[in-house]
DNA sequence: TTTCGTTATATTCGAATGAACATATCGTGG
DNA sequence: CCACGATATGTTCATTCGAATATAACGAAA
């Protein structure tokens, strides 16, 4: 892998942070038009998707998302204007980190061997004394 | 916690990623010259931040510290030059980065609601005598 | 040669995390 | 009314992660 990948988290206060998985909850969620849909794209639990969006939910003043339980289909999730404008943020801001990054780890991610499996070299030394 | 922090680690391939534990770690066997002592003053294991620095040197090719046992003090532990080398890459891309998160989740993070318990009181910290 | 503090490494244990499973509830449509 | 699919939430279990503990090796200095 020449080109480092970042992953990030933003910390809002004590409580709630936001990262790669509740936002990607949250495009799963505007996309499909149910948390539970969303939880089966993403490969987790129902009840960890649900806890995810509560959390983000609880973190703001304003929600994410709103939810519908019965009625036609058994209900659904939505998001609000202001759970899009988290997505979009969130995202413009990791584009960016991504290019800066690979502009600033490009000569260290040089040195980065790739098959894990290379056994690291008996390097001799000598302390300072 | 009107500006928000953004914690983040940069993966290089299958193997090895870097994040603040790490380079932390680092900075502190710069600083104290041995693993042992880095690990007290970040209360961690001793074995903990072997592993944290093992890992740090098979990642890549070239080793961030060479480490020394036996002698003066039993040992220690000194970074190389590549090892000063990650540490100033990674804390000058850590700057611009929660210099860029700060403009970019201002607005976001006006709507995140402080933590319910009671705020933090400041302490004010007074020389002993 | 004994002492000392460190590196190096295995083993055991407890806490945290998420998965799996189990219900309960809701509201529209058949 | 009843069935369906989704939300909402509790409980139990497995796995993972790191702390704690133990031990060995090491080499300069006293």
């Amino acid at each position: 892998m020449h080109v480092p990948a970042v992953r990030f988290r933003v910390d809002f206060g004590r409580d709630g942070a936001v990262g790669p998985g509740k936002i990607a909850l949250l495009e799963h969620i505007g996309s499909g038009g149910s948390l539970s849909q969303a939880a089966r794209e993403l490969g987790m639990s129902y009840r960890r998707a649900w806890q995810l969006l509560e959390s983000l939910n609880s973190c703001f003043r304003e929600p994410v998302a709103q939810s519908a339980k019965g009625g036609r289909g058994g209900g659904g999730a939505r998001l609000t204007p202001f759970g899009r404008v988290l997505i979009r943020v969130y995202r413009e801001f990791d584009a960016e980190v991504q290019k800066r990054a690979a502009r600033s780890f490009r000569e260290v991610a040089g040195l980065a061997r790739q098959s894990s499996r290379t056994r690291s070299p008996v390097v001799r030394l000598r302390a300072r004394h």
